[in-house]
RNA sequence: GCUCCCUUCGUCUAGCGGCCCAGGACGCGGCCCUCUCACGGCUGAAACACGGGUUCGAUUCCCGUAGGGAGCGCCA
């Protein structure tokens, strides 16, 4: 009986939660889930001059947009910094710290002449034997850790696989910052044993951290957790992803109109896979997940792909689903707040009965958005410019004969089959194609040249602003 | 500069020595469907970075080269 897993998703807040972060969550929220574990979240907020507020709520928004959840309260990392003093002072009896008395100043020095020498940027050791005798007056030490020298430390990681680093190129790094607080390293080991963590699944940006990490580990005589460091998300250009390039808060996903299962679907076949399977409900996911499925490679992020998923995941979302999640979107997006305080019941319900036709033509619910304006528009129509070309001469005469044939349809039997029968039968008689007739039609109703079916249209719009509109643009 | 990692169609990837003159998906081209736009169906172009080994046999294993990435803070 091995003992439970328990991941951790740790994110520092310091700005909003960005897709890569939101890719590392997801995947301990599924490798969690998959083994009947648990998820953790920590906020690791021990930088105090850049930690804010405003970031953990931004933070926790995007995790519930994207329906993550985690067991237990977020920890903050900073309120536990007695315990990670104690772990700091516990070293120090071990003999595995030492006090520094450099000043930042001296090892900013330090690293340019390293530099300069075109040497490997490292701390020197100058304070690591030496006697505490001669500690400068004045001078509040930091605390380092005292890294093995010789060897080697490895890791066995369980995307990345066995990576070894010497120790050599490993130097001793700060614990415990002169002003007493500890830093990252030290911080992350202690939190992640006490919270019994088992295991780190992070970016491989923290491959190294995990070299050092693995040292104090064994300095405390702690268990090792397992490892998987995950490759990083790279912008559609290959290089790094970056605020210039679409390193976009999850919630500018949101804003985007894309749709939170589309998102895990799509960050889930980003850098995993299992086998050819391209489309998979949550469901699947925690079904099939596992470490082995991810792969070591750096993968860029693809809008046309994850567009073309959003869409598939519109057309399959239920009428009233989609609804509630379209009406949840509108605050977020640019003109959705004004068209939201004009949805009222009857709007309501010309959304729903619009919605199928809608969705079919819609990538994201922005696409939704737009394809609905023609519900809200308000006689008389502004037309596009392919609209206006529509309703030519010709245009405008074809839809005086549709005018015609429809005006004699009643309120009650206003409904798309039977005046698809009435515009077949019209186009027969006159021997025209129904596009001849359809097209201006939908330019006068919709102000555009594209739209659902024309008889659902006239359906949704209902008879009296139907005709009114088509009146308003025959000769 | 030093350490570590990566390299299959434009992109995401399957492949874990013969099933591969390399499969799927997105995107792109063509055709069909059609009241527009989508959807859908069919179809086409498109890749094992390069060079050496190992092996009866390499996309798969090893070593170089080139290119890319990450890390090298009293940040996380």
């Amino acid at each position: 009986m091995s003992s439970p897993v328990v991941t951790r998703f740790a994110p520092s807040p310091t700005g909003f939660l960005h897709i890569g972060g939101g890719r590392t969550a997801l995947f301990n929220w599924l490798y969690a889930r998959r083994t009947g574990g648990k998820m953790l979240l920590r906020i690791e907020d021990t930088d105090r001059e850049r930690s804010t507020d405003a970031a953990v709520a931004a933070i926790l928004d995007g995790l519930a947009w994207l329906g993550l959840d985690w067991d237990g309260e977020a920890v903050s990392q900073f309120s536990r910094v007695k315990r990670h003093r104690e772990v700091v002072d516990e070293l120090l009896r071990r003999g595995f710290a030492y006090r520094c008395y450099c000043t930042p100043a001296e090892l900013d020095a330090m690293r340019a002449r390293a530099e300069a020498e075109k040497r490997p940027i490292r701390y020197d050791g100058s304070w690591r034997d030496r006697d505490p005798a001669q500690a400068p007056a004045g001078v509040t030490p930091a605390i380092r850790f005292k890294a093995p020298q010789i060897g080697e430390t490895i890791i066995e990681d369980a995307v990345q696989g066995r990576v070894a680093f010497p120790n050599k190129d490993l130097d001793d790094l700060i614990i415990l910052r002169s002003d007493g607080n500890p830093t990252y390293n030290l911080a992350v080991v202690a939190d992640d044993h006490d919270m019994g963590v088992t295991h780190i699944i992070r970016g491989v940006d923290h491959l190294t951290n995990a070299a050092r990490q693995t040292q104090i580990y064994r300095a405390m005589g702690w268990d090792v957790p397992l490892m998987a460091h995950i490759p990083l998300i790279h912008g559609p250009d290959g290089a790094k992803l970056s605020k210039r390039h679409g390193a976009l808060g999850v919630e500018a996903y949101r804003a985007m109109g894309y749709l939170p299962e589309a998102m895990r679907n799509y960050l889930a076949r980003l850098g995993w896979s299992h086998g050819d399977d391209e489309i998979f409900s949550t469901a699947q996911m925690i079904d099939w997940f596992d470490l082995d499925g991810i792969g070591k490679s750096a993968a860029r992020f693809d809008f046309a792909k994850l567009e073309n998923l959003n869409g598939h995941y519109i057309r399959n979302t239920p009428d009233d689903v989609l609804l509630e999640h379209f009406l949840a979107f509108l605050p977020h997006v640019e003109g959705g707040p004004e068209l939201l305080a004009r949805i009222d019941a009857a709007m309501r319900a010309k959304l729903l009965r619009a919605m199928s036709g809608l969705k079919d033509r819609a990538k994201t619910l922005v696409d939704l958005m737009n394809g609905a304006k023609f519900l809200f528009a308000e006689r008389p129509l502004t037309l596009d410019d392919k609209a206006a070309q529509l309703l030519n001469g010709e245009g405008k005469a074809a839809n005086a004969m549709s005018l015609e044939a429809f005006a004699q349809i009643g309120e009650r039997d206003w409904i798309a089959p039977r005046l698809e029968r009435e515009l077949k039968s019209l186009a027969e008689t006159r021997n025209m194609k129904l596009g001849k007739l359809a097209q201006p039609l939908r330019a006068a109703l919709t102000g555009t040249s594209t739209s659902p079916g024309i008889f659902d249209v006239l359906e949704v719009l209902g008879r009296e602003e139907s005709l009114a509109r088509i009146r308003d643009h025959s000769a």
